[in-house]
DNA sequence: TTTTTTATTATCCAATTGTATTATGGAATT
DNA sequence: AATTCCATAATACAATTGGATAATAAAAAA
């Protein structure tokens, strides 16, 4: 009847255990293989699960995939939160030091840019769904921070929505193609040395280069 | 018995025809849905011939696959020839050229990043063949010049896999994600303005920018 | 004209898909 | 101790999948 916040019964906590198996192994099969290509079945296999209980705990895929978007966002705002005396830092080290971040995030989780590019490549209704609920929310913050960059001329005054994307897809894009980089350039992006040399790389193309002549 | 190179039966001329409309249709529906969801009969239905036909003319979804990669990277490198006294610009000026003609082949032809990174996301069979039939090629040409940019100060002095990564992706991101830029930016980045704008923004962002302090 | 070739059509098949339904065993409640 | 609840398990099912095969119609070759 009662339920002192902490004690809780070895049933919730195997049903709890068991929704977090399984939002880790829809987590990996999507960003792996897109919503289509991820069946049901394979995400209970992966998850060590019979496959009624993904209807179960979750009702359908559908609604499988947009609770590991959100746990996925949560996740992100978590972990970029802007760590202490940011605040107190130059325009343009604030820049580098979230890009740095960024980088690191995207490395540390590729799935992420994985299972948002497969899904914004076409409209969905899961598009439509993460924009709404996630999506404007994070653009809105970016753009915040971005015009006051522009403002101090640690960014160009470009369009926002540009700086938006190029620096997220920049960001992204060696961690999300992992496979193809290590097939054409033999290069393996989850060492941190790599890590940090793209990060370096990226920020002295965009903050500190330009071009001779 | 012989064949003069011109003249064609009605019969050649029909199976030629009725190959294009598929490899047509495989290059849409792979870009929108990926490989696995876009099913054979999808595209046989778009291409208004009956599903059978494919495997006739192509064997199977795989080879189908392949044969609309390769027109894909061959009408790249078609479109992307260097155009009359190229050679005789400065190298900043060709770098800034090339960049503006890339981002205009991106946002016309969207289906190829679409495709691409679909599919390299994942270490496929078909990543594999694409790497060692058409990116590696790509990649070449891609470091030749890239060094002799960063040998003229055009590009910063970081490795070439990164100039690679860093340019490709910002200029493909906003017209291979056009659906999520329209719902969350509520811009339309098939707009010849637009493209020319964010040619322009990413132009200034990596050659003519640097942050201040 | 007769025969051969072949692009197209029409089915068929086993495997896999998402989802729905029923059974069950043991924890939670009374 | 008896009863209720519910997370898990075991099937069932219609739809869709990639691929295979057999029929056919019309062009090409003889």
């Amino acid at each position: 009847m009662q339920v002192q916040s902490e004690d809780i019964g070895v049933r919730e906590r195997q049903k709890l255990e068991t929704r977090r198996k399984i939002l880790q192994a829809a987590l990996d099969l999507f960003a792996e293989k897109g919503f289509e290509g991820a069946s049901v079945r394979d995400i209970a296999a992966q998850a060590g699960v019979i496959h009624g209980l993904i209807k179960y705990h979750f009702e359908s895929k559908d609604q499988l995939w947009k609770a590991a978007v959100d746990y996925l966002f949560e996740r992100q705002s978590e972990e970029m939160r802007a760590p202490p005396g940011y605040d107190e830092l130059s325009p343009s080290a604030q820049a580098r030091d979230w890009i740095r971040r960024y980088v690191h995030y995207c490395a540390r989780h590729p799935e992420h840019a994985r299972i948002m590019v497969q899904e914004s490549i076409r409209a969905s209704d899961r598009l439509r769904w993460a924009v709404e609920k996630h999506i404007n929310k994070a653009h809105d913050i970016a753009r915040e921070s971005g015009q006051l960059r522009v403002a101090n001329g640690a960014y160009p005054d470009i369009p926002q929505h540009a700086i938006i994307y190029i620096i997220s897809a920049a960001a992204q894009s060696p961690f999300m193609l992992s496979s193809e980089v290590a097939l054409s350039e033999g290069i393996d992006v989850t060492d941190t040395k790599q890590i940090d040399a793209y990060a370096d790389a990226l920020i002295t193309f965009l903050l500190d280069h330009r071009a001779a002549e």
